[in-house]
DNA sequence: GCGGTTTAGTTGAACATTCAACCACCGGGA
DNA sequence: TCCCGGTGGTTGAATGTTCAACTAAACCGC
């Protein structure tokens, strides 16, 4: 039989709803203005961001996806996007047949390396800038507590 | 003449990725249970939430717009969908023609309190059951000073 | 009351995401 | 070799979200 609901205390439901309220403002805030300093959403920069990291530039869908934190649905949708815009290009895999490799074109660096500084900015003005060390260090472990414990089980 | 960009130094990068990582996997969990478990998004959830604890289960759409952290046209579509699925009525507002006001509906309520235990739980699951007390107590104040700091400036 | 500005809310189109279905290929075993 | 389950990736449809344009009504100053 299912166990009783255990209710959210006063202080849970008040630290939930800030942390709900803190995390859609901020992601909505970037977001914004990704979209309109560079024309892309976050998602779309972050699939750039991991290509330009990986070595060549290029990696397989499935490692992409998996770098972006996206679904394969998504990245491939994506990646048509990103295609068409000129900043990715894609190309058959040698090892392996059915594999796809996405690859970063100079035209989608340039425009990374263009969107990069307004975006980093905005990370520090909006969540550094307005939190204490100790907090920074806080939400840093309890990031990767959560990452940890939502990928794992 | 502009500043030159303030980079993240390696302890912010680990952060600020870690928080995306945990953030974005985070609500993509307790999206995909709410969808499974009650058929709407988080989003959706939590226009009845704002609705329910409401005076009369009811609010003007800005009201609701700005309680449920959404777009006026967000909450249009929105409410559109929540009507055709019978758990949302509209009326006019009494006191200002432009006004309308959205009601949970009796049926909406049920769905609500149907879907609410198993979603608190997973809330409970995957934040809280992972973090120490003061962890919870840090996430609180680091995000109240975040939403603070986004909404002032 | 008149005219301009702001506020409330909706709409449609473009875009993004999800879900399930699908094809092609890989690999392992009988 | 042939099958068969698993993997890599795409596709289309349904659903959500954004953005800009729009209507209507309230508000404000004169």
């Amino acid at each position: 039989m299912a166990a009783m609901t255990r209710w959210l205390d006063p202080d849970e439901q008040r630290t939930w709803r800030a942390y709900l309220t803190a995390s859609r403002v901020l992601m909505d805030t970037l977001d914004r203005e990704l979209q309109r300093e560079a024309g892309m959403p976050h998602a779309y920069y972050e699939i750039l961001v991991q290509l330009s990291e990986a070595p060549g530039r290029q990696l397989r869908m499935s490692q992409l996806a998996q770098a972006a934190g996206s679904s394969r649905s998504r990245l491939s949708h994506a990646v048509a996007r990103l295609e068409a815009a000129g900043w990715v290009r894609r190309e058959d895999c040698p090892t392996d047949r059915r594999g796809q490799i996405a690859l970063l074109t100079d035209e989608g660096f340039a425009t990374l390396a263009a969107a990069a500084p307004g975006h980093v900015e905005g990370v520090r003005r909006h969540l550094f800038d307005a939190l204490s060390p100790a907090q920074v260090d806080q939400l840093r472990r309890i990031s990767e507590t959560l990452a940890e414990h939502l990928t794992g089980s």
